[in-house]
DNA sequence: CAGGATCCTAATCGATACTG
DNA sequence: CAGTATCGATTAGGATCCTG
């Protein structure tokens, strides 16, 4: 027989927030969908000229999942045409400090590890 | 015509990093490997039994590349039958405070949406 | 025990229409 | 402009089997 199995140090993770979350941020564009909206209510179309490479389904799917978690709420402008802006719920806010969190982390990813195979700059 | 399409609020994210590192954390169970392993060095029948859903081509998968982008590290134990254990970089404990936060907003986020398929507990 | 090799399925994304 | 619908390509992930 081997090694005696340890006992874990670390407590179990909250892991259905930590799911719950994951799924959330995890989606193409997410963060980057949140990034924009951190500054204040944008339309759609802006939102498509802010992140060029999303496709309208992707933004789209996105913004209808985000609603549903409460995080982004839409408002109905009573333009002509009619269009509809989206901004961060309270709820929503909170989550900038996890992107910034990540954000800060990932620029010191790319200094190190193995430049191998070079990451491709976006 | 419609409205003017107005300039972004806030400057476009560091989409590299940001990109980068969501895709380290994106992976299944990568933020559970994480969490565990900072608790200290961790061996791999360790870990399936510390997340049990996880399968071992997954947890090889995502050590691997947590090796590579320089997160983990591995150490070859000189045993009997030799085994290996995986701990967190320097680099790697930058992510902790990342995976706190998420957690942290996580918990906040309503389970909301479709239950069509409940949201599995973990 | 630690992990690689295969096969397969389900989910996801992009592109391209098309509607109100 | 603000989306929705459909399709095809890609891929991550699970299961299983196999080796050192």
């Amino acid at each position: 027989m081997g090694l005696p199995v340890r006992k874990s140090k670390v407590a179990p993770p909250p892991s259905c927030p930590l799911t719950l979350c994951m799924k959330l941020l995890g989606g193409a564009w997410t963060p980057n969908v949140i990034w924009y909206l951190s500054g204040g209510p944008r339309r759609f179309g802006e939102l498509r000229g802010d992140i060029p490479r999303i496709s309208a389904r992707v933004l789209s799917a996105r913004l209808k999942e985000l609603q549903e978690k409460g995080v982004v709420e839409r408002t109905l402008l009573d333009t002509s045409p009619p269009s509809a802006e989206y901004g961060l719920t309270e709820l929503g806010q909170e989550l900038i400090p996890a992107i910034h969190a990540i954000v800060r982390v990932g620029s010191k990813l790319r200094d190190s590890g193995s430049p191998k195979r070079a990451a491709r700059v976006t």
